[in-house]
DNA sequence: CTTCACACGTGAGTC
DNA sequence: TGACTCACGTGTGAA
């Protein structure tokens, strides 16, 4: 029996190495059957114990198998022992369970934080803008001469039919009566605009008043 | 040997269940030594081995119960094998590691999102700009006559050293003067400043020239 | 009757 | 040396 333990002296270390002679082993195994089994010496009765014992073997080698493939997808193994791997493992599953609550918490409070100051992004109502004027604002805003490049355009839900249309551009000639040209010729009803200009950008702020209830893809199309 | 075998038939359904009769099992595994241990019947070898039979009793107990554990904290567990058992848990940690990416991705655009316009909550450095300000900033504010109640209070980072920060509050009487008493007591570098109102609440936009890089909290302890 | 998963006792190796 | 961890072969009950 030393041989066998000599064979899988280093099993645990290196079990991934495919081992061939693990197949090879129940004729071996024959040979030793009437050590122990001294009542049932027929070669049937042996056969099924050699199937049994390879069969037992393999289902060791799998559950080992996967033990190992656990212990590589956790990080921090504190010992390679096999009730450590799967305590570590537990502890690992509870870890992440830990931080995703953490990071959900986060991503509520990002939410919110966004939901805090409702400002909805200009931008994509912008190609509605374009469409619905596009008689007017289409060549101010492509003009070849200077076109107004836009940087920023956003708008603040203030109170009930108010808001506040913030527009950040390039300045260039003529930039700033191109941009008020394009809100005069979206007839809003506006109730104060302000236009500021440093280092080389234009911004402008303008507080609306709309008739209708807010929507904000029905508020640019309103001409 | 076969009321060993009935002893432990349901081991592993009530592994949990603390088993005493193991404690007195050794005692009767005397009996039984000689069966197969004919060349070392005396009695302190037999005590060894009757140790080692019960600590390993023990490992096989903590490692089914780290199975078991195991098998607690893992959703979804298809069968009850114990590779099974091994292999669900190692899919489920791969789950939740795809799980943390993918949200770690939503939070990654989110903020984004939210740098995109980068507007930082004043709220939490207001604090640290009262107390820096005590001596006019706090009694200005909290007033017994009319206090500035604020509703909104944030700051947009629009070039470097240039910030916009946008107040709103509700508009009583002498808020407009007190609010102007506010910003000037901060003595900022201010480009320009624009204040509006309307259906009782007040708008101060003020653009903002800081002589440091920017840094939130040290921004507002600045004077 | 075969297959499968299991718990068991045991010897060997390690610290 | 004693206290461990491990792989092995084996018997057993369930599918």
């Amino acid at each position: 029996m030393e041989n066998f333990g000599e064979e899988y002296k280093n099993y645990w270390e290196n079990m991934f190495f495919p081992s061939e002679d693990l197949d090879g082993w129940a004729m071996d195994h024959e040979g030793f059957s009437g050590y122990y089994d001294s009542s049932s010496p027929d070669g049937g009765a042996s056969s099924a114990a050699a199937k049994n014992i390879v069969s037992e073997r393999n289902r060791r080698k799998k559950l080992d198998e996967r033990l190992y493939a656990l212990r590589a997808v956790v990080p921090n193994i504190s010992k390679l022992d096999k009730a450590s791997i799967i305590k570590d493992a537990i502890e690992y599953i509870h870890h992440l369970h830990e931080e995703e609550k953490r990071i959900q918490a986060e991503i509520l409070d990002l939410q919110s934080q966004n939901l805090k100051n409702p400002t909805y992004d200009f931008q994509q109502y912008l190609p509605i803008l374009l469409r619905s004027k596009k008689t007017r604002t289409q060549h101010l805003l492509h003009s070849s001469t200077s076109p107004i490049q836009l940087i920023g355009l956003k708008v603040t839900h203030m109170a009930e039919k108010t808001f506040v249309v913030s527009l950040t551009c390039n300045k260039r000639t003529d930039t700033m009566v191109k941009l008020c040209e394009v809100f005069e010729s979206l007839k809003l009803k506006v109730i104060t605009a302000n236009i500021s200009s440093f280092s080389g950008t234009l911004l402008k702020t303008v507080f609306i008043q709309v008739s209708l209830p807010f929507c904000p893809s029905s508020m640019f199309i309103y001409n």
